[in-house]
DNA sequence: CGGACAAGCTGA
DNA sequence: CAGCTTGTCCGG
């Protein structure tokens, strides 16, 4: 009889179990294979990681009791454990995003149907795939990325990742209408394991292709690529890793490409300025800090130009009762740190009031800019806006939350909603970001990327059906790199300028970031401390006032192995790799 | 994870 | 020392 090596899905088990398998399950056995196991008492699931293992002495192997469903193939499964590792978190855990959507009897027939014919790519998409290695491909919002899906799937076999399941399905649609055999992840599991190209989101990149011949990771700089629950593995890199062990190309496409994207990215390719710009709205800069903007407060004349025309209008305005922003009274300015990175608050330290930011610079309560020492606190919330925006308008303004139905979206003509509506809406001539500073200059190294993303969807959203849609950027810091990118719709200077910025603290990309909460932080981080003594680049930041760590590192292989070589204390510890919100 | 079992604590 | 809690170990 042959053995098989199981891993459970037990969370607190880590290690593998060895069985005999009945010979009935013999033909449908493989490495990837769901089966169910007997294991201390317990029946129990587990995936078959290994075929045959060398024999362990003196143990009495017991019998698989059924084989459950197909699963991943074996390069998926050492993906898997590859990602585990790299994010720190259990294999089983990656494995199971690897599953079919319904568990699947058994593995297809591989089918040898050849590669058919696929209409020709535009030039730079061509030129993206026609190289192993991984290639950036910057093409602005206007651009339909199907052109690149074609290019990757007419050279085979394409492992195809977007951000959400309804671009997923747009995609693939495509493709096929351009006759490329392509199924979506996830539901048609069986079929992508036969034969043909796959897209999906996220999970997609786990699909069972047997031979990957291109990768393509459409929008790569979203922020839903990434698994949000532990081990937070990014379907970028997973995407990356993919590739790069198959020996195929990986194109990276995104009007902005990350800073992760372009650290690993052996190419990047870029249209030319006059077809940039093309492909980008106009982006219009309403600067909060004159005195004219003060006095009528939120809404700049450019909005109201916007709000009194015919034009399909939406208002973003992110979250309500956030903390209040701070300005100078005088010259307008934004209370920020000294970088200007960061927004600081009013707190009080011993019975003083001064500024502070979230990370512990502070100064007493005075403008850096022109000294002035009365300073004025901004507070804005969605209700409010949007009364204020409906008598603008002369007509009733809708408020988009995640209950509100396509049906009363489609009743206004302004709409206002958090970064959510995005998302939601599918048609507007203008998107107007009320207080793009609370975006700026959030507390989050990622800040910069996440506002430069959100410009993307209001760009893509306002040339989707209207030649000349509109963005509008209200802020006070109409001289951030985000902004100027935005305006001259060239991201490249911005890139440049994000990495100068993170080079000093390493932030990714100049190094890697663990975020440690959870009871069992303080022993952790005190024997991680232990661990890397001798190692100036790898260094644990904290206790933060929430309890919390971070571990950084000069790379995410050093960092990956730090925390597996590092034994964890007994409790709750989470681990997040890579977190988006740090 | 969850069961088994050993070691430690308490009250009579 | 029974009866209970707490801690540690281990599963094929």
């Amino acid at each position: 009889m042959r053995a098989v090596r199981v891993l459970p899905d037990v969370s607190g088990i880590n290690k593998t179990f060895d069985y005999l398998v009945p010979s009935r399950w013999a033909p449908v056995i493989r490495v990837g294979s769901l089966v169910r196991v007997d294991l201390n008492g317990r029946r129990v699931a587990g995936w078959v990681v290994d075929i045959d293992p060398e024999a362990l002495e003196g143990v009495a192997l017991r019998e698989i009791s059924k084989v459950s469903s197909a699963g991943p193939p074996p390069e998926v499964v050492d993906l898997a454990h590859w990602a585990a590792h790299r994010w720190a978190g259990r294999p089983a855990t990656v494995l199971k995003s690897a599953m079919p959507e319904r568990m699947l009897g058994a593995y297809p027939a591989p089918s040898d149907e050849p590669v058919r014919t696929l209409p020709p790519a535009s030039p730079l998409a061509h030129q993206a795939f026609s190289t192993a290695g991984i290639t950036v491909l910057q093409l602005p919002p206007s651009h339909d990325p199907v052109d690149a899906a074609i290019a990757a799937a007419a050279l085979g076999d394409a492992l195809i990742v977007t951000p959400d399941v309804g671009q997923a399905r747009r995609i693939g649609a495509a493709v096929r209408a351009a006759g490329g055999r392509i199924g979506l992840a996830g539901r048609d599991f069986a079929q992508v394991a036969a034969s043909g190209s796959v897209v999906g989101a996220r999970s997609g990149v786990w699909s069972p292709l047997r031979s990957v011949a291109a990768v393509l990771v459409v929008d790569e700089h979203e922020e839903s690529l990434q698994e949000e629950r532990n081990p937070t593995w990014h379907a970028r890199d997973v995407a990356i890793e993919r590739a790069r062990r198959a020996g195929v190309p990986c194109v990276l496409l995104s009007p902005a490409p990350s800073l992760a994207a372009l650290a690993a990215a052996d190419q990047v390719i870029r249209p030319s300025r006059a077809d940039e710009r093309r492909g980008w709205p106009l982006v219009r800069v309403a600067d909060q800090r004159t005195e004219e903007a003060r006095r009528t407060g939120l809404f700049s004349d450019e909005l109201v130009r916007l709000l009194r025309s015919e034009r399909r209008v939406v208002c973003i305005l992110n979250r309500k009762g956030r903390a209040p922003m701070l300005a100078c009274a005088s010259c307008g300015e934004l209370v920020r740190t000294e970088d200007g990175e960061r927004l600081m608050t009013e707190v009080e330290v011993d019975g003083r009031r001064v500024l502070q930011s979230t990370d512990g610079e502070e100064r007493p309560l005075i403008c850096a800019v022109c000294t002035g020492t009365k300073l004025k606190r901004l507070r804005l919330g969605v209700n409010r806006a949007a009364e204020e925006l409906a008598a603008l308008a002369g007509e009733p303004v809708g408020e988009v939350t995640a209950e509100t139905d396509r049906d009363d979206i489609d009743r206004y003509r302004v709409l206002v909603g958090t970064e959510a509506a995005l998302h939601r809406i599918d048609e507007a001539d203008a998107v107007a970001f009320l207080d793009f500073d609370q975006e700026l200059l959030a507390p989050r190294y990622r800040a910069g990327e996440q506002a430069m993303a959100l410009v993307v969807r209001a760009a893509r959203l306002v040339m989707r059906t209207s030649s000349d849609g509109e963005v509008l950027i209200q802020t006070r810091t109409p001289d951030h790199r985000v902004v100027r990118a935005a305006v001259s719709a060239q991201t490249d200077a911005f890139a440049a300028e994000e990495s100068e910025v993170r080079r000093g603290p390493g932030f990714p990309p100049h190094g890697a970031l663990a975020e440690l909460s959870g009871a069992p932080a303080d022993v952790f981080a005190e024997s991680l401390r232990d661990q890397s003594l001798e190692d100036p680049n790898t260094h644990v930041l904290g206790p933060r006032a929430d309890g919390r760590y971070l571990l950084r590192s000069a790379s995410p292989e050093e960092l990956a192995d730090l925390l597996a070589t590092t034994p964890r204390p007994k409790g709750r510890l989470r681990v997040a790799v890579d977190p988006p919100r740090v």
